[in-house]
DNA sequence: TATCAGTTGATAATAATTATCTACTAATAA
DNA sequence: TTATTAGTAGATAATTATTATCAACTGATA
């Protein structure tokens, strides 16, 4: 589950070393986003993020959110998935065996934890046909879910 | 393949049926647009497909080109490939069969045909698991490709 | 304490995509 | 055949998402 604290925790502690190795700071504002990617499975848009961290930073520009998400990105803290069926959402599991689940009705994306033995050998697989280096990938699935069904 | 005639062929018969199913047209540039992504494994995007078309309709519209690529989605003969690093790109090729490696320095994507037994699998858990219906899934790869390693 | 690099927030600018509208065209009905 | 219609093309305007710019601020370091 991508809201587990832990998760946060691990992530909070690797994201200072991560920023000041490349030069960056950790900002309340940085640490804010992260904060709220961990503690929510909802996968938000960035004016979701933005509305979410005016909370706490009233001041906030989404001009802000996108630097920030942007940065975040640069040090592998969040991971960028883009749709067409729900635009760009983030999310704070960057692992490739965390799959998504997209509804194609009402945009809501959940996590599927891929069994990695199942995915390990098709990458694998694919970087030694291809001769692509630094192979990852990334898994989506689309159709309707269970609360749209019927609708 | 997906530059193969046959593909090519199939596609264009099917369209024809798909698109009056739908009370929609087969038109000249429908055609041209759909004739270019089986001729091509270079997966373009809107703007280079307007390029294209524009060769042989040199009075093509940009809007055009983008409204019947939504057409044909809508009628399921296209696939739109999401992307941060290489944009939005298409495919004539809507198996999910058929994964994508995509380049992270050059943006170059290629088409990597999956072993459906590794991925069956795979998608019918996911249903199963999530209740989703009328699934189906993309599988992205990002590395470096053969030519952009060592540049 | 002074300096400097990085950051924020406000705003402007850009890029990609979609909406609008008029003229045109193919299919159908009279 | 002609008239009607529904769909389409192309031109353009509008919108949306994202990025660039820049002055003011902040925290770390010399």
């Amino acid at each position: 589950m991508t809201s587990d604290n832990q998760v946060f925790d691990k992530k909070v502690i690797e994201m200072g070393d991560l920023l000041r190795k490349q030069g960056f700071r950790l900002t309340p504002q940085r640490l804010a986003i992260l904060r709220l990617l961990a503690g929510s499975d909802q996968h938000p848009n960035a004016e979701q993020i933005y509305g979410l961290v005016k909370k706490d930073f009233p001041t906030t520009s989404l001009a802000t959110i996108y630097k920030t998400i942007s940065v975040l990105k640069q040090i592998g803290q969040i991971l960028e998935i883009n749709t067409s069926e729900a635009g760009t959402r983030y999310d704070i599991s960057t692992s490739f065996m965390n799959a998504h689940l997209i509804c194609t009705r009402c945009h809501a994306i959940t996590d599927f934890d891929l069994p990695s033995g199942e995915i390990d050998p098709i990458i694998k697989q694919a970087s030694e046909d291809s001769g692509y280096q630094q192979l990852m990938c990334r898994l989506n699935f689309y159709g309707i879910c269970p609360n749209c069904v019927g609708t």
